[in-house]
Order: C-alpha cells, then sequence, then structure tokens
DNA sequence: TTTCTCCGGTGAAACGATACAATACAGGCA
DNA sequence: TGCCTGTATTGTATCGTTTCACCGGAGAAA
C-alpha cells in the first residue's frame, strides 16, 4: 500500500506539506498552487488512498455515525437508511450500520460495535420495545449525541424523531367528514402500542370538536402484539356483520387498511364507491 | 476515552500484558490466571473498549468486508445482507456496507470508500449494467479477494456465485410437462440480460429433449430492459388473444409471473385450476 | 543596517493499539 | 556457587496520519 511518505518522497515535498495539500481544507491555502498541482499529479500517479485508520487515529473523528436499524430487511428501515446516507455524504460522513435482526438481545452487542469504532453520532430506528434507554446512555455519556427515530423514549433526555399520529388521524377523519361521511367503522391498533393510543386521541377529539357521534358498535381493536393482514380481514368480517351501513372506515395503519379493502371487496363492497378506507404510514 | 495504557495503569501490569489479555488469542494463555481475571476486572471498572483505529493501524487487519449492493431498499440485497453478516459475525468480522443506489455512475466512488477502510475483501451485488470490472480489479491488485454475486463478469478472473438459470427453468417446465401439459406459454426475458438466454435455453433443450414441441405463436418477449408487472400483464392479454388454448404459462420471473396471473384471472381463468403459472426468482 | 512580517514550507510528537525481542526470576541440577 | 531452562512479564519500535510549533528567506518598514 502506497502511504503518504512516498507521496512525500516522490513529489520531494514534506509529509506535512502533502497531507496539507490532499486534505484540501483552508491549511491548503497556504501552499503554492504549483505545489498543489504537482502533489496531486504524484499522488494520483502512485495511486495513493489515505488510510482512514490512521486518519481516524490522529485526528480523533472518525467522520462517521452509527445507524442501528431493528430489521435491515424492513423496507421502512432500508428508505431511512437511505434518506440518512444521502444527508451525510455532503459533508464526508458515512453510516456504519447495524443490525438488530428483529431482537432486542443484539442491541448490546451494536452498540459495542459502534462504540469501537468511535462513531461521532448515534441514530437508533427501532421501537421501545427494542431500545434500551440505559445502554444508549453511554453513548450521551462519552459525549457522542444520539437520537431515536420512531418513538419518544420514557425517562430519556434523548432527542427523538416522531410521527405526529394526532394530527395524521385528525387529517384522516376531517376529510372524510367533509365528504359528508356520517356512519364512520374504526380499527385500533394494538393497545401496547403508544402510536395506537395517540391515533385514537386525534380521531376522538376531532369528532368532539365538530360533534360526530362514534358509534361504539363500529369501533374494534387489534389484539395481537403487531397489526397482521390476517387480522385486519377477520375484524372488518366483524364490523360488517355488527353493523354493514358504515360508509367509511379508518384503520389503525396501512396493513390494516389493505386488509379491510380485501375484506370488503370479498363481501361485494366496491372501494371506494361504496366504502372509503383510510389508512396510516405511506406505505 | 480510557485507553489500554490506562488499563495497564491501573491494573499494575504492563500495555503488553493487558493487550494479551484483552485479545484472550492464544498468547493470553502465556499469561497466568490470577493476571488475566484482574486485568479483566479493571478493564470492565474503567469501561475500556479497544480503539478498533488503533488495533487497524498496527495490525493491519481491519476485520472486515465491503459489500456493494446495488440498491439497499431491495429486499433482494437485504436479505443477502443479513446472511452475510450472520456468517461474518462468529469470525468477528463486520461488513462495511455501501449502496450504489440503483446508479452505476456511483460505483467509483463506492470502491473508493472500502479501499480507504481497508476492508480485507469485496462482496459485490448486482447485476453487469452496474457492475466494473476495470474498478473491481483494483482489489485484486491489492490483494483484496473480490466475488461478485448475480451475475458473471466476463473478461473478468473474479468469482461469482450465479443462479443456475438453465437448470432453473428446465425443472419448471419438466414440472408442467410431467403433469401432462402440453400447450404451455412462454414469456421470454428482456434479450439484453444474459440471464433470460441461459433461462430459454433451459427451457428449449428440455422440449427439445422430450420431443416438446414449443409453439411459436406462444413465445413472447419483454421489450423493456427490465420485466415490470405493466408488460407482464399487457402481454399476458396478447398469448390469450393469439392463441388462448394454452393450459400452462412459464413466465422470465417472478413479478412476471405475478402480473400474468393477475391477467389470466381478469380474463376469467382460475389459476391453478384453468391454468398452471411458473414464474422464477423465489419472490 | 536592523527589525518585522509574511509566505511557503518543514520536523517531530502524538494518536492507541500490536509485535517482537528481551528480561527477571524461580527452580532444578551438577 | 554457577549454569541452564522455562514461565511470566515488559520495553520499545511501529502502523500512517494529523497537528503544532517553528524556520529560512524575501521584501517592507524603521
Amino acid at each position: 500500500m502506497v502511504t503518504i511518505r512516498d507521496v512525500a518522497g516522490e513529489s520531494g515535498f514534506s509529509v506535512t506539506t502533502v497531507s496539507m495539500v490532499l486534505n484540501d481544507g483552508p491549511a491548503a491555502q497556504r501552499i503554492s498552487a504549483r505545489t498543489r498541482t504537482h502533489v496531486w499529479k504524484v499522488a494520483r500517479k502512485l495511486g495513493y488512498r489515505p488510510n482512514l485508520f490512521a486518519r481516524s487515529l490522529r485526528s480523533r473523528r472518525s467522520q462517521t455515525v452509527g445507524v442501528v436499524v431493528f430489521d435491515i430487511t424492513d423496507p421502512y428501515c432500508t428508505q431511512i437508511l437511505r434518506g440518512i446516507e444521502n444527508h451525510l455524504r455532503p459533508s464526508g460522513y458515512f453510516p456504519i450500520v447495524t443490525d438488530l435482526q428483529d431482537d432486542r438481545s443484539q442491541f448490546h452487542r451494536c452498540l459495542d460495535m459502534l462504540l469501537g469504532r468511535r462513531v461521532e453520532g448515534v441514530i437508533a430506528m427501532a421501537n421501545p420495545i427494542y431500545l434500551d434507554a440505559q445502554l444508549l446512555s453511554e453513548f450521551a455519556d462519552r459525549n457522542v449525541p444520539a437520537v431515536v427515530i420512531g418513538s419518544a423514549l420514557e425517562d430519556s433526555p434523548l432527542s427523538s424523531v416522531v410521527v405526529d399520529n394526532e394530527a395524521g388521524t385528525r387529517l384522516a377523519i376531517q376529510h372524510l367528514y367533509e365528504l359528508g361521511h356520517s356512519r364512520i367503522a374504526f380499527i385500533k391498533g394494538p393497545k401496547i402500542l403508544v402510536d395506537s393510543m395517540q391515533r385514537w386521541r386525534g380521531l376522538e377529539t376531532f369528532a368532539q370538536d365538530v360533534g360526530l357521534r362514534l358509534d361504539p358498535k363500529l369501533v374494534l381493536e387489534i389484539k395481537g402484539r403487531n397489526s397482521t393482514y390476517a387480522e385486519g380481514c377477520q375484524l372488518t368480517q366483524e364490523l360488517l356483520k355488527r353493523s354493514p351501513d358504515f360508509t367509511a372506515l379508518v384503520a389503525f395503519d396501512d396493513v390494516t387498511a389493505c386488509a379491510a379493502i380485501r375484506a370488503l371487496t370479498q363481501a361485494g363492497r366496491q372501494v371506494p364507491k361504496d366504502c372509503s378506507v383510510v389508512g396510516f404510514d405511506d406505505v
């Protein structure tokens, strides 16, 4: 491997000069243009690549950000991953990705990885089931900023980026209301998810605000820990059985909404002609 | 950050001893058990994490493998990625992932990244449209083994892992043949893909071997560069128009197969009752 | 002439680990 | 006592960079 020393020797300038030139930072301005082009030419000729280990070791900047995803095979994660990478690139940073593989017990290992690689920041993408605020605080202790995407951690000073669930469902029901729907069915999310509660609150408060009555017969709830296509179908069928006169349905999320559309179609209803359906998640 | 020096100072042993103990390799066996447990205790107490930059710089081993994916948001890539990570872990290696973002011009940048990070090997996941054998050979020049997943590069000594297209389609048509089908329709892949040709050859040679006649009227080809759902539908409709008596259909890939199922269903045929459909890709 | 101030560039000390050769020491043996 | 051997441990050079203080010389100001 060709080192900066080789470039220095071959070009006739000192290691320091070569370093300044090749880093192309403000310091490079102190070097004459002639020297700069010459050094670049030699570096290119020799095929020089800076050794990032040496660089990071000395400069104490790793130029990397750690990203923890809960499941790399989940398109939700990879979409965000791409966004992260694209935002990082212009400033020369690079994401180091670790995958929880949908297994909470891996969290420690993942963070260890990132700690050893001296990441300058951490983005954790996970629902609270996977996160461990105490482990994350290890980063804070070392002055490494950490941020959570997806859900706010309770009892933690960590910043997080979350969906405004309440505003989202408010928009949904408002839209249906303005279209003239009054018999609206609902499939609430699993009780254990904070999102379920928040999304439901948006619906409820809007209904109150405009004086819309929510018929309890038209409200069902997902029993499992997660929304599933199967349960979405089943709950929709149950709604049709209970009170088939609804003209719109608000589902907890898009998986459930897709399932609902299927169940409605199978029951002979056309969507959206006979029944409007709204989901949540932008899938 | 606490360094190995701190652990050495606190424990009363030398840096070398601490290093040997903490690496827990064969060299650690030369250290007495008492010393070992003591060093470990101190390291744990101080919260010591080895600096991977320093380690890699000195040992000239990065313990990483570079992975180039053509599109991180593609489930195909992430599934393989997970497999790679799981195979790497037991030996202490870690994948450094770079994303081509479906854009060939990024290839150079991605490889640069990996070169600078001194990966000990490279796995490139991409179709030949994205790969540049010459760029990849830069790794070979530096004694970094490189492997391609997905398609063999022509004129390149690089090893690759590929699907046995011919055997695959052979299996498909054989299955249909043994079920008694004789009027079988085909949708061939785009001409520009090597896979298309190979998959077609598997079908053709099997037909020849058993004396099955392939009616040219029942063979259509995808015109675009890639298979698309839309074109799959359209070609299936065309087949139905040309000669509606076929009882089975072999599609180039699963996207096309899904589209075919849709088109057949819309045309009033039941799958697989009225018409069997085979795809390719295990989607 | 002397002193200052830039300009363009240099030398050597880190950074935190590993590798390698070297050493201290206890015990065995003559 | 002196020598040898093997075990447990250590000192120091080194990996390839960046950082920081410094330096020679040319021109300007005193």
